[in-house]
DNA sequence: TAATTACTAGAATAATATTCTAATCTTATT
DNA sequence: AATAAGATTAGAATATTATTCTAGTAATTA
């Protein structure tokens, strides 16, 4: 089934406003960006935009689903292919950091969206994909836990634990720290995370 | 120099918008709470908020920094008073997280406001700040790593990997997980801290 | 007491988000 | 191909909000 023309117009328009929004977002943050700046930048009418998402909020949330499945899926494959508990804990956070350096406004913007109620209207939304991603670390985590490999730990505390450092980190690499050497990070967190989750 | 009934009167008004400013922001979040709220809620007219504070970013960094203060001086005094390295990194993560729990809408508010580019005019002297409670850890440290009870590293490092669990877990705690229990975490996070950092 | 400075008040202005109405363009149907 | 229906666009009108401005009041100092 072929797309029409409007589809693939409308795809594109989206795409053009959520592009601009993002580029925007780099430069100012988010807190600065008006909807008149994104309408300028992606060449939409204010009208337009309004049609296609429902008002300011909905565009960021837009844009923040966008992000955040490409970094979840490349953490999800990078992490699926491992084959040991040691592996699969470099990978995710390899694999984090990686994105992150790859796309930092991305990084960015995910970091700014995620805390505070920016996004308030769509919190159950974003549970429920955070959620579906981290029941397939677990799944993957669950017969090294099973073997005595990695300890047994409530669910919550594997994310602060694994995942902890590296956000920190990367918040402050972000934040106009990029002198500090991502490599090195990468090297001293995933070792760090390591020797926390670990059993033997 | 007793204090004149004029410097009574100000710290009491400038007082009186920041808890109103706390409240607001505990009740809709940083950024759905306008100047109308703020002057509504402490009874400060539009004028008086504005003699005060330059702007409304000068109002939230003025709350950030009280709030920060009040929390540096908690884990200053708890880890300054232990005698080892466990100790010491025990008392950061139980303290920090005590804090958290019994001040979480200053919490909240911290979170929501390091982040993103709510206080970008303020981003050097709130560098400041942290880099003096910073400076002060590190020297607390320093015997423990001289005597090889705790790893040598880069300075961002310890950050990251000794707070960042401890931040991710609460943000997601005052973020309505709170049936997440706090004694609970505090045991698995600053146990999992030390087993990352301890050498021996 | 007079002058100065700190503070307060609220109206006026400016910047923004959002809504609304009327067009135009695409697609499906005949 | 003509037409109807729905989707999309445009931009003016409205509403909300931050900020500025002007004038006043109260406290402090000389």
């Amino acid at each position: 089934m072929a797309k029409t023309d409007r589809q693939t117009a409308t795809a594109a328009r989206q795409a053009a406003i959520l592009e601009a929004t993002l580029e925007l977002v780099g430069e100012k943050g988010v807190a600065a960006v008006t909807m008149n700046d994104i309408c300028g930048r992606s060449g939409a009418s204010v009208g337009s935009v309004y049609h296609h998402f429902k008002d300011r909020e909905g565009v960021l949330y837009a844009l923040y689903r966008d992000c955040f499945e490409d970094c979840f899926d490349q953490l999800r494959t990078a992490v699926l292919a491992t084959n040991t508990a040691h592996e699969g804990i470099m990978a995710l956070v390899y694999t984090y950091l990686d994105w992150v350096a790859a796309n930092p406004s991305r990084a960015t913007f995910i970091y700014e969206a995620s805390q505070g109620t920016l996004l308030r209207s769509y919190v159950a939304d974003i549970a429920a994909f955070k959620g579906a991603f981290y029941a397939d670390i677990f799944a993957w985590m669950e017969p090294f836990v099973e073997a005595g490999e990695l300890l047994r730990l409530p669910p919550w505390a594997y994310d602060a634990i694994m995942m902890g450092p590296a956000h920190e980190f990367a918040r402050r690499w972000l934040g106009g720290m990029q002198e500090l050497s991502m490599p090195e990070a990468q090297t001293i967190i995933a070792e760090a995370v390591w020797r926390a989750v670990r059993l033997d």
